[in-house]
DNA sequence: TGCTATATTGTTACTAGTAACGTAGAGAAT
DNA sequence: ATTCTCTACGTTACTAGTAACAATATAGCA
């Protein structure tokens, strides 16, 4: 494991201009760059950029810190901010938080210690508190899908859930449906309230009255979506159209929905928010809301490594809002007869 | 940002014993301990692991080279081997190389740079070559899911293609085709080689005779799943049934199929090496060989860092050959009538 | 020839931790 | 009283690189 100094010595100069020809600055005699990398070439030295990192006080490094990789939509996501990274020169930590806040804090704490250049979240908290060693530090951050409470002035890069959920409910009222059920994520996730709240807004407008009954708060899984649209299937006046709050929520239903014996979307109607594009291509069923997740990394991870590079931290905050888009397929269904209405 | 002496300052003691603190290292009276404590807690200190790996020359991380984490097959796998780092402690690089021998280099490189601990690879080449760095460091490699050429004596951990393919091919022949296409991965590549090994063997058994034109080498993708299908398709002697190499290539061949105006499995059977999980648990269509990719990943991160933590190099590699499996749904039809046999 | 400007290279100090060793003091054993 | 042992803590040196400054060489020019 020969160091910067075993190279210097080979090559019969010092360590300082090893360091100069490594890092391609100018001010070396050509000559001199030759003989150095030889010297490297001959030990097999690869520079330590952890030695590096430590007295250049930055690591080139970024914490991506997401809830699921497994999900698709922060899979395309994800690739989206390391293939920007990497471009960058950048290298990308991933971490799985599982919606689990404690997790989140753990994992903050990790990258604090870790002293990642700056990080991307899509908090499974809502809170503050757990970017506490983050933010006390000054690192960077952007999020990513969702708000956190009292971080306004954070960048921030997130799909329009309102719209989204506005848009998909509104199609479902156009097909006639007037009892829809709604699974979202925890009630302190942005994107879960804001989905709830164009849900509502959709049957405002149209002059459905909501029942609080079919608005239900769970988890962004596969699981919370199967039980709790069984739940939704047991009740008395049950809906005849649901809305999965993302896309495992949107399998499980659909699980669900096969379990009890009913097929989609001749007894229900079923949609989701968050496309599955490995299953749409294959089977073009699900009628989704579907946002730019490539884009949406890109986004953020351009946004986060300016902010790194930039000298003056004073420029103003930016929200990039992505504009959600309605893919009718099959799982909603046709327009339902009159006689179902009411 | 305050370091280690800061906070020795600040509770009137050395930097050692805070150090010693941190690390929960005994030999500290309760009270020093105590004062410690509390003088991290009042600065906000939190420990800069870059100084302490680079004293320590161990960076609890492990680079983690994949071809694509969009694949579903390496998504699952990714997250068993971050879940295993994470339960030891360790964070997880990850790289995708995207089939491209040249990005695998820049990423073992930049990894040797980084000091990880271990490398986990499913190369994208085949070669030893871009291992130079890492291997010359004597850094613990674990290979997954593909063979390395001259890397015989490297742990590793692998699915059993060749069984698979066989498991597979039979499968098509049980149900009366003889003229089977198949499109793997590219030729240096060893589950490419293997698939079409398994292939191979199942149609020589069955007295069929070897088909090279329906033997097509690619890339694991979307595209050349589709492109290398539309091929077969435009044979004068077209297969009667399609073995896509993994699941990207089963996805491009079903668009392909599609496109040409046939159906699957009425027109043609298909099937697929590695599942979707996303797509099977909505619509369980593809006839597909299985692996448990998962698993793959807890294992190999569990022998990497076995490795890694292990003082004694001597120990004998090891290979584990995880078994396949063969889920039968729909996209591989129903037995053939002898007419169209021959 | 001597002086200055420029190009090239070297020296020193610093980054934030920890290992290894050293030492003081308290209590126990002789 | 002296020596021993153990606990709790401090000191020193080291990890591999780079910034900032210092030094030397070289060339141009009067």
């Amino acid at each position: 494991m020969p160091t910067i100094y075993d190279v210097a010595k080979r090559a019969g100069v010092s360590a300082m201009t090893v360091s100069r020809v490594i890092n391609g600055k100018k001010d070396v005699k050509p000559e001199t760059r030759e003989k150095v990398l030889k010297a490297i070439e001959e030990l097999g030295y690869v520079p330590n950029s952890l030695a590096r990192s430590f007295v250049l006080q930055k690591t080139k490094t970024i914490g991506l810190v997401i809830t699921d990789i497994t999900n698709p939509f922060f899979t395309t996501l994800a690739r989206g901010v390391e293939d920007t990274a990497m471009k960058n020169q950048f290298s990308v930590i991933f971490c799985n938080t599982d919606e689990d806040p404690e997790k989140e804090v753990l994992y903050l704490e990790l990258l604090a210690r870790k002293r990642v250049d700056g990080v991307i979240l899509a908090s499974a908290s809502g809170k503050r508190t757990p970017l506490k060693s983050i933010l006390l530090r000054n690192i960077p951050v952007v999020l990513i899908d969702r708000e956190v409470d009292g971080l306004g002035d954070l960048d921030i890069v997130k799909g329009d859930s309102i719209y989204g959920a506005y848009l998909l409910t509104k199609h479902l009222i156009d097909l006639g449906h007037k009892r829809i059920g709604i699974i979202v994520g925890s009630k302190n996730i942005s994107t879960a309230e804001d989905r709830v709240e164009g849900y509502k807004k959709a049957l405002i407008e149209s002059g459905i009255t909501i029942d609080e009954e079919l608005i239900r708060f769970a988890k962004y899984s596969r699981e919370d979506g199967y039980r709790v649209t069984k739940e939704l299937l047991n009740l008395e006046n049950p809906p005849t159209a649901i809305f999965g709050g993302n896309n495992f929520i949107a399998v499980g239903a659909m699980m669900a929905i096969r379990d009890c014996g009913l097929r989609v979307p001749e007894d229900i109607a079923l949609v989701s928010f968050d496309d599955i594009e490995s299953l749409s291509q294959v089977y073009p069923f699900f009628t989704v809301v579907t946002q730019p997740a490539y884009s949406m990394g890109v986004i953020a991870a351009e946004l986060l490594i300016r902010r790194i590079e930039d000298k003056d931290r004073v420029r103003e905050r930016r929200r990039v809002i992505l504009q959600p888009e309605l893919i009718i397929r099959e799982s909603a269904g046709e327009k339902l007869k009159e006689e179902v209405v009411g």
